[in-house]
DNA sequence: AGATTTTTCTATATCGATTTAGTTTAGTGA
DNA sequence: TCACTAAACTAAATCGATATAGAAAAATCT
């Protein structure tokens, strides 16, 4: 029997009679819950309240009021909703301007907007230039209540903006983890299986003393990379130098030129790690210009989003960071946060596998 | 004598008094109208076009609402603006997930967000798969009203919706031209001047023989590259050849074996000129294994966006797009064409000045 | 002085959706 | 048979900003 069979003691339903006029009245305006209710003869809750299936209405009812929404293309308006309720369904990723984050970023970008497909939010770029506060954007967004959620990268071990957005349980979801990583929705490449694999598949080349060019140490990355090259240096005995004074993000004629500079002050350096694809092109650039020769008195191995570098020096040993993966998380988890903010946050890590 | 003391036959304006009370009544609720009104003792129409530094308001009576709008940091709510004006202040950038998206389209990204900085339009991102109608993203924006303007690109020079936009009176700006180039906003680099440059260069180093790898014919600027080719080859008395079943966006795969191809059937070929980095890299690739040695018995001219082909072969004759020009120069357009949509639609043509 | 004009402000309605507090109707129990 | 309850609606208020119409006060004109 059906459930809405079952009417004890009830107000009359309304008869699911024929829909008196389909024909919007101005040609140009989109159709409301006021055009549904004129063409039902429904009071504007009732159809709001039929819409969005509440208990109190009946099942003939919904029927109706469904039915007419679809025949007539009725797609509820944003601002209404927003006004009224403070949904804005809207995600927003907030990134840094800086280029050499870009060719990661637009990845990251078109697979978050692809998961958003059929989803009811909508996905905007809040950029940030790297000379000001990384907080400043945040702020804006949290405080003018412009986003549901906030993504965004290049997460520090003590992140302000996360303890900032925690304190005040504004959904989130980072591409990186914090040190309050058990209490937030993220997605992480596994950036210590990068270090230790990048060491252990160098060491079984026969190389033994490594040049590691790693990200800024702030970046909570950086100290994973660090600590799976050291454990597997340690375990396969082989020497690390890590650099000073430019890292993997300081632009490639700083790298150029520290790289440069180390092979020269150090010649038994024969193994190089790079945490970037322009930063690989850049000690390549150095290596080559010291008079080295790649893949054979010196290997070079790196991490990229895009397979590029083996087209520039097949000789060049990669791995594979998939950010595609990342971004369809990540639009998952913040999605999670928003409408169900009490279970426990997303998270997820991809995990290399070496294939060397 | 100052305007504001010419009262000639005028209501008394409001005193500038002291504010009341500064303190918001709930420290976590966000200053409204409202909240203006009633620190200011002023109706709310009267704040709000105060603040619009409507004629009608008297020049105390704004100094006095602005100067609380400040203490208390007032910004309006987009919903209740949105809602009541239709205006979102958002302007949608479309792109299509599958190009090009690492160089191009990631600069393009970080300039216009820069542009529109401190303007009160805000970039929200719109994606659309190359399987499906690049109008669908288009209709769904123009009839939800979810933007007020659009900037796009990969033109057609007869792009449907172009005209679907012109026919509606909707404001956008394109990256590329079209037929109807003279009636709408757009940005575009002078691919002409490109085709020229590519021929007379590779001439003037004696090649005889050049390949044309160019984009596919449907997008506009493919003509453009094609037509410059043409008329400096005829000025040149060099030989041009077309490819036919691949172009510069086919893939890295399908332009290596291509061109491999093409090199192979026609040993003549001592010339390569290229529309995109990865056509270029691929066509490095193929130029290699034909056993040919790039800048000695070939050459190959390329246009980029990024610094990137010379790191990878320094002898590829290069030319720079600038991107990060355009995306300010379509901000700028779209803007206007939202303002100001009867003055002469912003255009603009990025003409490459020749360095070789 | 009285009517008119100007300036400056207020009252009200509105955009579209949703929440809260009723109201109607039909069936139930005594 | 009559109060009582449950179900299924409707009415009114609300979110924040703005357009429109109208009202109050001061200066000007006749």
């Amino acid at each position: 029997m059906d459930k809405s069979d079952v009417v004890t003691g009830a107000r009359k339903p309304v008869t699911l009679r024929q829909v008196p006029d389909i024909t919007p009245e101005l040609p140009g305006t989109k159709p409301t819950l006021k055009t549904i209710s004129r063409l039902s003869g429904l009071a504007v809750p009732t159809v709001s309240r039929a819409l969005s299936d509440a208990p109190d209405i009946g099942a003939e009812t919904k029927k109706l009021v469904r039915r007419i929404a679809n025949e007539i293309g009725y797609v509820p308006n944003r601002a209404g909703v927003r006004l009224r309720t403070g949904r804005t369904n809207v995600i927003s990723l907030v990134l840094s301007t800086e280029h050499d984050m870009m060719n990661h970023t637009a990845r990251l970008i078109s697979s978050l907007a692809g998961a958003l497909r059929g989803t009811p939010y909508h996905l905007i770029m809040t950029p940030y230039f790297p000379s000001e506060d990384p907080m400043k954007p945040i702020r804006y967004i949290v405080e003018t209540g412009s986003a549901d959620a906030l993504i965004f990268n290049q997460t520090q071990p003590d992140d302000s903006r996360v303890a900032y957005l925690m304190e005040r349980g504004f959904p989130f979801a980072t591409h990186g983890r914090t040190n309050w990583a058990d209490r937030h929705a993220w997605f992480d490449y596994d950036n210590t299986a990068f270090g230790r694999i990048a060491v252990r598949d160098l060491a079984a080349r026969g190389r033994r003393h490594l040049l590691l060019v790693a990200p800024p140490t702030a970046q909570t990355y950086a100290g994973h990379i660090v600590g799976g090259a050291r454990d597997a240096a340690l375990a396969a005995g082989v020497r690390i130098t890590e650099t000073t004074g430019y890292s993997s993000d300081s632009g490639s004629d700083a790298v150029r030129d520290g790289a440069t500079a180390s092979l020269t002050a150090d010649p038994s350096i024969d193994g190089i790690i790079c945490s970037s694809t322009s930063a690989a092109m850049a000690c390549v650039g150095a290596l080559e210009s010291c008079g080295r020769k790649l893949g054979v008195d010196i290997d070079l191995f790196a991490k990229e989003a895009i397979p590029f570098l083996n087209l520039f020096r097949p000789q060049i040993m990669t791995l594979k960071e998939d950010v595609a993966q990342a971004g369809e998380f990540l639009a998952r988890a913040a999605m999670q946060a928003i409408r169900e903010p009490d279970l426990p946050p997303l998270q997820g890590l991809d995990v290399p596998r070496d294939l060397g």
